[in-house]
DNA sequence: TTTTTTTGCGTGTGCGCACACACAGGAAAA
DNA sequence: TTTTCCTGTGTGTGCGCACACGCAAAAAAA
């Protein structure tokens, strides 16, 4: 194995010190220009890759990441990406990246925007946050962009400056995919409901990006028999005021066949239906929780859409290493795959989503 | 930030020199009992872990993985570990990893057989390959054992005591799913081929896992009214013998309503029902090779199940750097997700598979 | 011209660890 | 008793790079 080029190499083979090749990689000036493109080419010449080991050593600093993420255990769903990046900075803990955690409650905007300026003042290196608020996360990225701090959005995109990089799923590609897979599901055409168990839905942008794609599909396939019957439910918690929604829709829509839960709480639904039997639709969720779980082995929910909520975490705090120590630009969208997951091949997935 | 704990603070702490502290860490020997204990003492008292970069760049080694893989380019599928395998070998050259790849003819054991032992003759550090010929593999292992050389097999495994883990999919699991899928896709009963595109068909423990799986699918669901007849069919390289086959067995069975492909092969077979139609079975296969993705996305193939070739050789690679570097112990089985592939989910799947 | 500032470059140290080497003192062999 | 060997320990160097510092010579200011 002939060894690697080194600074050392470099600065013999141009005839000047390790400090100045130095100097003309880090671009910190103090260099006479015709010693500068000199260097520059001998480090062409001789291939030179920096050893980032030895770099990250030297560099000796720590890469504080603000990570802004609703209170654990407030929703099952929003432990998944929080546990994903506590398990990213174990594995690249040794390069100095620590993770700066801060909670506020998922249902509260003005506690997100309080906690979130909290973060910032801290004065992280980074921020990853899911913009659930919209209003108030373009406020906060307008400080992020004051404070220079790079920022990577999961779960939500949202169109601002200052986002470095987002990375979650393609909300309307999930709506088309779940279209697909429900009618696969029913073996004759039938109405569909979708379920918004959410508060705030009609401000969702990915809960209407779903909605569009979960239209396009039936649209665009010429399936004018599978109407769909959109519902906003905020009350999902109280386990009889849902139950009474619940069967009122079904009495309302007669023909229902499947039912399309936009979010992670299809488990909501199947307690609901529990006792009730109206020709048992087909159900499609999202996301891989241990009561959906549950529901899609004993076969009362037939597919989750699995966004990979946990890699989502896992991802960003990846991606800010990358970025800060291996000096890799990130693209702006990085969509995860809709991992489709039924009863047969949810074990394998399930390993990688519940990873603490 | 308090600063993490050194080899130099435990050595103050303990009262000895960081020699001893290293001898210690590195059970070299050389220390006396009483001496050994109180270091040890200290390190659990101080919560020491070694900072494995400055850890790499002492070691100063190159670590070598031997590679034995299928000839590039002599089938499409073979190409994608390898490609995987280079992938990583990027991401932890920092590492000091390199792979010593070796080719071997595709169909001939012999060849196998003997380019493995080439390698084993340079000494690698470590070994991965794919068992395709059983026997062969078994000696090699036997040879891998007598040398030390820890060995990762990839999509197959064997049993054998120098197997130190095993990245791949479960065959068996794999032959259930496509059971539940191709009943979703089928309208109404009726009869399934299961075509097994292959040399050694019968030889080939994962193609007779998957077998065993569709086959169980159906009785575990008391579903009876779904004949499956096998075939196997070494002459898929020659398009029109192919195709006579082909008619040969639509011909003979009358009322089959779908194909399962046992392997990466399901194009060769839509290229030779082409000009055809019995009916538009409906068709499942494996891996995301450009042809059988082009075939999916015009609704000529339903589902490919993707088995993560590349993942796969990615991963073996990965592991070996875990091992070695990070000091972590390998699962004996790691078997990767059964991804779903439909015309709707491509696109994500695609852009992770086809990383060179 | 002298003084101050700037530019351009080299030297030296440290990051935390691995490992070779030196060397004292005691045990075993001669 | 002397010689050889082993045990237990400390010291020192280097891995490749980042960065602070020092110090000429040149340029600008006085």
């Amino acid at each position: 194995m002939n060894k690697r080029t080194t600074i050392k190499d470099i600065a013999l083979q141009a005839g000047v010190s390790t400090g100045t090749v130095d100097r003309v990689i880090h671009d910190r000036g103090r260099v006479s220009v015709e010693v500068k493109e000199k260097v520059l080419q001998v480090m062409q010449d001789l291939k030179f890759e920096p050893n980032l080991i030895a770099s990250t050593l030297a560099f000796n600093r720590v890469i504080t990441v603000g990570v802004l993420m609703p209170v654990l255990h407030s929703d099952p769903y929003w432990d998944q990406p929080l546990m994903g990046m506590r398990r990213a900075q174990r594995a690249v803990k040794h390069y100095g990246v620590v993770l700066q955690e801060q909670m506020f409650d998922l249902f509260s905007p003005q506690d997100f925007q309080n906690k979130a300026l909290e973060l910032i003042a801290l004065k992280p290196d980074a921020l990853v946050f899911p913009p659930i608020f919209l209003k108030e996360s373009l406020l906060i990225l307008d400080h992020c962009a004051e404070a220079q701090i790079p920022t990577i959005l999961i779960n939500t995109d949202v169109e601002h400056p200052q986002v470095m990089s987002y990375i979650g799923q393609d909300s309307y590609q999930s709506g088309i995919l779940a279209g697909k897979l429900l009618q696969f599901a029913m073996d004759s055409p039938g109405a569909i409901l979708l379920l918004n168990l959410d508060k705030e839905s009609a401000n969702a942008k990915h809960l209407m990006d779903k909605e569009r794609g979960l239209r396009h599909y039936f649209i665009q396939n010429k399936l004018d028999n599978y109407p769909i019957h959109r519902q906003d439910i905020e009350e999902f918690d109280a386990p009889e005021l849902l139950k009474a929604q619940i069967i009122n829709l079904f009495q309302q829509y007669k023909n229902t066949k499947a039912v399309f839960v936009s979010n992670s709480r299809a488990y909501k639904l199947v307690e609901a239906l529990d006792d009730q039997s109206f020709g048992q639709p087909r159900i499609l969720g999202f996301d891989l929780l241990s009561d959906n779980l549950h529901f899609l082995q004993i076969g009362k929910v037939d597919f989750l859409i699995n966004q990979n909520a946990n890699y989502q975490g896992y991802s960003a705090i990846k991606n800010f290493t990358d970025y800060f120590i291996f000096k890799k630009q990130l693209p702006r969208v990085q969509h995860l795959p809709l991992d489709i997951v039924v009863a047969e091949n949810a074990a394998y997935y399930t390993k990688r989503e519940l990873g603490t």
